[in-house]
DNA sequence: AATGAATGAGTATTCATTCAT
DNA sequence: AATGAATGAATACTCATTCAT
């Protein structure tokens, strides 16, 4: 019946409404329709629905990246391309989105945190690595370090303009404007196709 | 005297001690060497304890930085002091500097957060402004909106390290080596003597 | 079973032994076998005991006062009947009844005073309305607005002499003489069976 | 200068306008415009303020009955304007009156009462013994004791209305109405100079 | 698997009172 | 007499977790 994404479902529509540390157990078992006692036949603590939820916001960030990237597109568009997702992602999410930038909130859950953004940190190394092996971006980028830099300088100025601008557009499309100037040098974008 | 800051200078100890969920503030103020009450008479509340903290912190990375960066220097040189300077922040205080943003961004402080890192923003900004006077790095650079972007890239890959990866120094070298060179990329340094 | 009843027999008990003032929820909680935290599943208050308590109070009053009148007897001695019981359930509970007085009066829970005292007023405005039918008491009797005459001023002497002269009976059986002759000529009782 | 007065009137001020138990220290010295510690100077702890209030309040009390009873007008119109003049300070004052009836809030000024309230119980005293002397009531009226049972009646009903009744105007001249018949007749007025 | 009533440890905050100036 | 900063004891209430059904 999917209890277990129920609560995880539930507990991501809460904390957006009334933050995380507001949330109750009991606040997040009654919107998901079950009982308070039913939480912990999937969850052994409040705490470690966390990595559960950061796991299925990072999945759902690459979904959208990869829905909204073109793989036929030139480089340069591409990387366009993820930073709008990116953003994008960010305007929705960004209340939930920060606590988990954040560290979980706690550094108990500290090592799961890797392994739960993996699968981002892979999907544009592996991006890079084809870019450089098509000659798209300059050859001494290394794919595993740039992915993490480039992740980090997205979200966190993405976090910057959602979280402490509070959702103004002009200001967000203006450093989004400055974020791909920064990356299209940084990358060092070659005209393939010259 | 000075009891604000005396109860500052020991929240900031016992954080990093015990991490911020499990701190009370009885264990605050007998650090302090004040009374329960006294705690109240600065702070309305807990939370509202954190912009100050955060405050001391940025003005401390401010310190370190300006200390470290060596104006006469060239500007690649510059950048490069001030990247080591940063990840030297963080390696100290990598765990307080979670709880500062975790912290802030969980409540309802976060307009007090922008002013609280203007000063740190201003400072890059001036640089930029500086170098790009001087023809140093490319001129399409717009100081303001740049400074955010290094400060968010520098400040997230710093925290990946020391906070994630658990202070592994080989490691953080490296990522701090490719922070260099993208930032090189990025701003596009010219060889002003050229 | 029945732990709300616990609750208010419990507070009941142990308002009268220490004074509402000084009567912790944990004393309330401990005496009647329950966890703190269930007292909060029945009251949301500390305050909010007192309506209930007040009930209970009242509903043992009319109770004794019930017991006491023999409704076969003459009038003057029904009312006569009456103001002992009063006066009984008032010497017994004079410390209860005073933090009742005062604990409503000073917090939110007027509105259901009234409605607490209704039943009280009702069977003395019964008993004065037979009363009034059968000749027994002058005529101009309004039997509603006297009911709470009555009371009022039976309670507010035995108040006096239980609470302020402390138990001193012969005071308090002068008094109580004092306010049947007071009541004899304020009802007119006429001799029916004239 | 009368900061002794000056705490007293803040304080059924205060207390008036927010309660007594709601009411700090620190909100009646500011009324007053003294010092927290300045206080204590003048009374020991915050309850015995209460003792102190209570005597303010009855001899109000006894102003105003005294201002509004015409000592040449006949008996039957001198306890109707008595009980106007009490009816009239209920109305006023219902709130903070309601904790003085309640036995001063605590069980520890009890002693202190009857000598606050003596004065009041005297004066009336005096007035039934002259209507005595002079046949104007029944000559079996005990002037103390009667002289307690008619405040106790008064205040209680006044009680009623404004403080449950919440002014409701027609309803307190229509208890009034029927407080005055029911003394006429317990007191049994004689026509003097019939 | 599911329930939800019951638990009870845990702590931020208040405010009457003190006392050095 | 006056001040007001400092004190610290005292406790109502919360909520994650448990467990009998």
């Amino acid at each position: 019946m999917g209890k277990k994404a129920a609560i995880i479902h539930s507990a991501i529509e809460v904390f957006q409404e009334q933050g995380i540390e507001k949330t109750k157990i009991s606040d997040i078992v009654k919107r998901a329709g079950i009982a308070q006692g039913t939480f912990y036949l999937y969850f052994p603590s409040k705490l470690s629905l966390m990595p559960a939820i950061a796991e299925v916001m990072v999945a759902k960030t690459i979904e959208i990246v990869k829905d909204t990237v073109d793989n036929d597109a030139s480089y340069p568009k591409q990387f366009e391309q993820m930073v709008d997702a990116i953003y994008e992602v960010n305007r929705e999410y960004y209340e939930i989105l920060a606590v988990i930038y954040s560290g979980l909130a706690s550094t108990e859950h500290i090592r799961e945190w890797e392994s739960v953004y993996a699968p981002f940190y892979e999907w544009v190394s592996e991006k890079l690595e084809a870019a450089k092996k098509e000659g798209a971006i300059r050859q001494s980028i290394k794919p595993d370090r740039t992915a993490k830099l480039i992740i980090g300088l997205v979200e966190s100025t993405a976090e910057q303009v959602f979280l402490y601008a509070q959702h103004d557009e002009n200001e967000a499309n203006r450093q989004k404007e400055e974020v791909l100037e920064f990356l299209a040098y940084a990358l060092h974008f070659q005209n393939v196709e010259g």
